[in-house]
DNA sequence: GGAATCATGTGAT
DNA sequence: ATCACATGATTCC
């Protein structure tokens, strides 16, 4: 299925040009990564699409608000490295202190999350309705899915895969009862991939169905601010389990409300970018996509 | 710089 | 019980 099918099949949204976007930007980072001993250059890039670098440089200006220059810049492990940032204050302190330079820079103070009781968890979903529809995203196809408390999962689909992006929600609460209504799931999408939309007045709500470990760990990524990043043994030191910065590893990585919920902040000590659940190259555009908005 | 190896907590089976 | 991990430190080249 093509782009543009794609985004002919998504209804009640606002068809936003990044959208389209995305496919270039995705073949630009791969091969950017599996080429990367040639290190190769715009013009050689632009070519390999059957692009002009005058229409590559459009893209991304479209894209990310940057130039192609400035997004190469963004995905590389110095960047990252970067955004690890080198003073040790603690989150909160660090997001506050940001916060002060301008609306869009926090995160957590936006989104108001609450979080399933343990006996909801352990139920798997048993007696919660979960609506969901796909929606176009600068990030590729995006599955949302809600409940009456708020939003509840976000995902990223294949080309062609719905299905299996579908799949992969679902059974994290298999007992759920899910039922299609991108009517309903439109107006979170219009506002998930716009977080200036984000307010205190009329914040994001989101909903966070965990363990309680996961809880933990999913509520300190919201609290990183645009623009920073942190280590998976921040995050166990910040949680007070500092030996558990390979079970914050997992439980990161079961974050069922990507973007929203910042997993994507989350790195290796290196600045390395050690995985993501929905392909290291999304995870690549996301940290590109937000230097442009930083 | 790797590659190999170890200690490690959580959640699924 | 056992196993797979989006880790990180250490110890070899």
């Amino acid at each position: 299925m093509t782009l543009a099918e794609q985004i002919d099949l998504s209804r009640g949204t606002d068809i936003t040009p990044e959208g389209s976007d995305y496919e270039t930007v995705r073949q630009v980072i791969e091969m950017l990564t599996l080429d990367y001993q040639s290190q190769p250059s715009l013009d050689d890039i632009a070519e390999r699409l059957g692009q002009s670098p005058t229409q590559l440089q459009k893209t991304f200006t479209r894209w990310a608000g940057l130039s192609p220059k400035a997004f190469l810049q963004a995905v590389t492990l110095d960047h990252a490295k970067r955004l690890l940032g080198r003073e040790e204050l603690p989150l909160l302190e660090t997001s506050l202190e940001l916060g002060l330079s301008g609306p869009g820079r926090l995160h957590d103070l936006f989104v108001t999350h609450e979080a399933m009781s343990p006996g909801e968890w352990k139920a798997r979903g048993a007696g919660l309705t979960i609506r969901y529809g796909y929606h176009p995203s600068p990030f590729g196809l995006s599955l949302v899915m809600i409940t009456d408390r708020g939003l509840a999962g976000l995902a990223f689909a294949e080309t062609g895969g719905e299905a299996a992006c579908f799949d992969d929600m679902a059974r994290r609460w298999p007992n759920a009862k899910y039922v299609e209504d991108s009517e309903a799931t439109a107006s979170y999408a219009a506002r998930v991939f716009h977080p200036e939309r984000w307010s205190a007045e009329e914040p994001l709500r989101v909903v966070l169905i965990g363990s309680d470990f996961q809880i933990r760990v999913w509520q300190s990524l919201l609290g990183i601010p645009l623009g920073r990043a942190v280590t998976y043994s921040d995050i166990a030191q910040k949680i007070g389990q500092p030996t558990a910065s390979r079970a914050v590893g997992a439980a990161v990585g079961r974050n069922p409300i990507s973007f929203v919920v910042p997993c994507h902040r989350a790195l290796g000590k290196s600045g390395a970018l050690t995985g993501y659940h929905w392909g290291l190259t999304r995870k690549r555009a996301m940290l590109g996509w937000e230097a442009g908005k930083g």
